[in-house]
DNA sequence: TTTTATTTTTAGATTTGTCTAAAATTTATT
DNA sequence: AATAAATTTTAGACAAATCTAAAAATAAAA
């Protein structure tokens, strides 16, 4: 079946409200979608009737089997095409959102296939967000927010929360990336920053809301 | 000026329709665009409104200085993504047109010079045809129609007129791509066929039909 | 358990882009 | 020049996606 790019943008975005709160409501997902209740309610009907939707009136809805698979080709072209923007273009990763917005709609499924063995099969989009395969299959990573990593261990960065251009700032100028080993040296009581190491790099000191925004994983 | 997806393929259109024609009709459009007379009325009197065409009621039309401006960043970003398609991900030729259809409406133009770049300002696409500029500026080339070379002349393939997967057959068979170099051996009188030498391959030879499809530039 | 507040849905309009059928205009033919 | 044919425009309708304002249903508070 074919959807218009509003109806992607839907759908995708119950996907990721969905997983945060199981059953999505109507006033939730009109604020994420920057609209009005009346508007998502008339497409919530439409989704329904194309089976994308488990609705109850008044009563919250989620998305059907075939409905997640939907969302999940959609978050699967989103999330390639970023790595290409970043990758191969040279976008910073707070410029690329938008424009991935754009492009996840393009429907050639050739393409998406092609472009991702071109990117090499990559498994995280620069985000550090999970790219979905073509059968909807998400790669897993034992993740675990920097703030309670255990002292002395090293884990590296694979997300970060908070992907605005003031984050941005802020991780280029401590030169940590996705990818960016971080050793815990220490851990202050009294404003909950810490004392880390990034790659060889002399240590330095982060405050506790930047280690909360970041996601790193062992080994 | 933003223009919606529709607005932009109608423009698109008669940017080429007037190449050929000067002034465009009503019909004519109809027909290239696979839609009824009434729609391009509606259609003519918004971009008109916009400032996009001087028309004249049931007197044909054109676009004007801007409207062509804006004709060619459509037609630019299309042979930009061809240009992708083809080189970067591998596409056959005959298959890239209906997806670079989708992709010269995305609307960044940051985008577009980044592409343009990393694909090496190419200044043709896969089918030969020119690549405007950012500014709008259209790479010329002398070509000539294959059927009328000079006998014993060598050229070198610049663009194919029809490219279709039927073509695209024939061309792969005789080994004749865009930037194939070719020499007139022989004109047979009995059906326009020619002999010709394809780069370093044995003679072969070629019919009128598909000689005709075929342009060339010297040296 | 009423009453009040919040959430959600309906009713009715609007915009964009399309269509068919009919009217208006131009072009071609006698 | 009058008539026929072709082209183009208008009139009116429709589907998609949105909106505002009002009604209906549910949840929270008294
Ligand atoms: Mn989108
Ligand atoms: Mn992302
Ligand atoms: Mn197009
Ligand atoms: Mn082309």
């Amino acid at each position: 079946m074919n959807f218009s790019v509003s109806e992607e943008n839907y759908i995708k975005c119950i996907y990721h409200l969905q997983q945060d709160t199981g059953m999505v409501n109507t006033n939730a997902l009109a604020a994420e979608m920057q609209t009005k209740a009346a508007s998502v309610t008339d497409m919530l009907k439409k989704l329904s009737s194309k089976k994308i939707l488990q609705y109850e009136k008044y009563h919250g809805f989620k998305l059907t089997d075939n409905g997640r698979k939907v969302a999940l080709s959609v978050v699967r072209k989103h999330r390639l095409w970023e790595y290409f923007l970043v990758e191969k273009l040279g976008f910073e990763w707070d410029k690329v959102h938008d424009i991935a917005e754009e492009l996840e709609h393009i429907s050639s499924n050739e393409l998406i296939e092609r472009l991702q063995q071109f990117l090499g099969n990559p498994s995280f989009d620069p985000h550090g967000d999970p790219i979905p395969d073509s059968n909807g299959k998400i790669p897993k990573l034992n993740q675990v927010n920097l703030a309670t990593l255990q002292l002395n261990k090293t884990a590296v960065v694979s997300s970060v929360a908070n992907q605005s251009p003031q984050m941005l700032e802020m991780l280029k100028h401590y030169s940590i990336r996705i990818g960016s080993s971080i050793k815990l040296l220490k851990r202050f009581e009294f404003d909950g920053s810490l004392e880390i190491k990034v790659g060889k790099q002399a240590s330095c000191i982060i405050s506790e809301p930047i280690a909360k925004n970041l996601f790193v994983h062992y080994e």
